[in-house]
DNA sequence: TTATTTATCAACCTTTCGGTTGATTAAGAA
DNA sequence: TTCTTAATCAACCGAAAGGTTGATAAATAA
């Protein structure tokens, strides 16, 4: 699992922006290529460019090449990373009953739940 | 499932900073104030605050009531709200493959997997 | 070679983010 | 009432985000 906290940083925020996410959907479809990853949108080529530059940086895609072209694709293993980061915390609830079943059950108290990340 | 551009923005955008995602870590040991929040950091208790300002406007986090105290309590609804949309696109692999099954055992061509979301 | 296509680089601008310090509000305790 | 505790508000600052336009690089096509 990733937790290296930069990664984090730059893979969130990376899918904090719309533009960003719609390139992730549009990718989910298959690679593509700047001119058609911009076609959608109303901002310019170069600004189409410096979201995927911010993708790649954040390994949410990789990049070839084809002539002249530098196709963009998905990288689904970064996602994963990420949803691995937020099940940690979004489970938490379970975990706690969890935790209460096992006090419950064994009639000893304190099951300390140590802390991750940072 | 969440799909308003805006909330993901503003949930992806709170989860892309070490301290609010430090924050989201403690908290799902159980609720705490804002003093007790900033403890582990060395910037000040006002930016901490502005920090809890960002996961409570994103809606990660809310907000009770104890005397002159404010206690913080994890939303994990919205945490599993953006696993949500991050498991449309991680899963699509798998989607495709799916799809792919699909044309080889009826022998029909294009099944046209619609974009969702902007 | 010259022209075209695809994409990036570079400089610039405006807005937002993350932090600071100092003042203020609100609730309880003495 | 006065003092203390808990937290926010307000003004400010530097850095980064997201956009623009114009120039440039690199590969292919004519």
């Amino acid at each position: 699992m990733i937790s290296d906290s930069t990664a984090l940083d730059s893979a969130f925020l990376a899918l904090a922006d719309p533009v960003r996410r719609s390139i992730i959907a549009r990718l989910s479809r298959g690679p593509a290529t700047v001119n058609e990853l911009a076609e959608p949108f109303e901002i310019s080529k170069q600004a189409v460019s410096k979201h995927i530059q911010v993708l790649e940086q954040a390994q949410l895609v990789t990049r070839t090449r084809d002539a002249q072209r530098r196709p963009v694709h998905l990288n689904p293993a970064r996602l994963e990373a990420l949803t691995a980061w937020i099940d940690q915390y979004r489970l938490v609830r379970e975990g706690q009953f969890r935790n209460l079943d096992a006090v419950l059950q064994s009639s000893a108290g304190q099951r300390g739940a140590k802390a991750k990340e940072q």
